[in-house]
DNA sequence: AATGGGACCTGCGCGC
DNA sequence: TGCGCGCAGGTCCCAT
C-alpha cells in the first residue's frame, strides 16, 4: 500500500479539494469493504455531513465530519483516493455538494472503511507506534535494542514504529549499509542513529515528490508519484547497485520481497 | 518472543 | 492465443 509518504500527499491534496464540501449521496459497489456499520447505517449517516478535516495517522486517512464522526479509511496495499468525475471503476464514490465525487479505489479490494464516533479507541489506532519524526535518536535506539526479531520485520511493525512500509524499509536500510538481516539488537546507538535519519530521509523525500507509484498508486488527481523513478534498492534485483556495482540480491522476509546490496550493507 | 505460513482479494506479466 | 504461476505498497491470525 500506499504508505506513509503516499498517504500524506493524498491528506494534503484532499485538503484543498474537499475540506467543507457536503457529502451529497454514497455509492457502495464493494459492499465488503464497509466494515462498520451496517451499509444502511453507513450510507445514512454519511449522507448530508460536512467534511471539517483530514487526519492522517501512520498508513490511515481519517476523515472529521460534522456529524462528531468519522469516516477511516484504510488503503491496505492497492487502495486510492481519485478526486473528480463519478468513476465506475471506483469501489465506493461519496458524491460532493460541487458534483465532483470522491472515489475509493482499490484494485485488490483489501481497504477498510469505517465510520465511526472515535477513531482513537480502534485497536489499530490504539496499539499504533510512534511516527519516525518524533523519535530521537536515543529513543529509535532504545526501542530497537529491546527486539530480537530482524531489523527490516521489525521496520514494519506498525506496533513499534508507525508509517514505514515494505518500499521505504528497504530503502532506508540500504542508505544506512544496514542488512535487513541484522537482527535488531545487534544494532548500535551510531547505526540507529543513521537508520532513523534515513528513515526519516526517505519519508520525507517520498512526500516531496508525491509519493512512489511502482504499482497502482495514484494521487487523488489521478497522477502517479516521482518518487518511484528515485528508489535506490526497491525492485532492481540482480541490477547493479547504485553505489558498488555490484548486483542487488532479492530476498524473502517475513513474506515480503526484499531488496538489498550484499556488498553494501552489512 | 520470534518466525513462517496462510488468509483476505484482484489483476498483471511471464513462460510454456 | 490461452493457461497457470508468481507476484504485488498491508495486516491479522494461527501453529510451531
Amino acid at each position: 500500500m500506499p504508505e506513509l509518504p503516499e498517504v500524506e500527499t493524498i491528506k494534503r491534496q484532499l485538503q484543498r479539494r474537499i475540506l467543507n464540501k457536503k457529502i451529497v449521496g454514497v455509492i457502495v459497489r464493494r459492499k465488503n469493504l464497509i466494515k462498520e456499520p451496517s451499509l444502511a447505517e453507513f450510507k445514512k449517516k454519511l449522507i448530508g455531513s460536512t467534511i471539517d478535516g483530514i487526519i492522517r495517522k501512520g498508513k490511515l486517512i481519517i476523515i472529521a465530519l460534522s456529524q462528531k464522526n468519522f469516516l477511516i479509511v484504510h488503503l491496505r496495499i492497492s487502495g486510492w483516493l481519485e478526486y473528480g468525475k463519478n468513476l465506475d471503476k471506483a469501489r465506493v464514490s461519496f458524491e460532493l455538494s460541487n458534483k465532483k465525487f470522491l472515489n475509493y479505489m482499490d484494485q485488490r479490494t483489501l481497504g477498510e472503511l469505517r465510520l465511526r464516533d472515535h477513531y482513537k479507541d480502534l485497536s489499530f489506532v490504539r496499539t499504533l507506534g510512534p511516527e519516525p519524526f518524533k523519535l530521537s535518536p536515543k529513543e529509535f535506539h532504545a526501542i530497537i535494542s529491546k527486539k530480537k526479531t530482524k531489523i527490516k520485520v521489525l521496520l514494519l511493525d506498525q506496533k513499534v514504529i508507525s508509517g514505514i512500509g515494505n518500499i521505504y524499509a528497504q530503502e532506508a536500510l540500504f542508505l544506512s549499509g544496514i542488512d535487513p538481516n541484522r537482527k535488531a539488537d545487534s544494532i548500535n546507538q551510531s547505526q540507529a542513529s543513521l537508520l532513523l535519519e534515513k528513515i526519516i530521509h526517505v519519508l520525507n523525500e517520498g512526500i516531496k515528490y508525491g509519493g512512489s507509484s511502482v504499482d497502482t498508486y495514484r494521487n487523488i488527481e489521478g497522477n502517479k508519484g516521482g518518487m518511484e523513478e528515485r528508489l535506490k534498492v526497491y525492485g532492481r534485483q540482480k541490477l547493479p547497485c547504485f553505489s558498488c556495482k555490484s548486483p542487488i540480491s532479492k530476498i524473502s522476509l517475513a513474506g515480503r520481497g526484499t531488496c538489498f546490496c550484499p556488498n553494501c550493507q552489512k
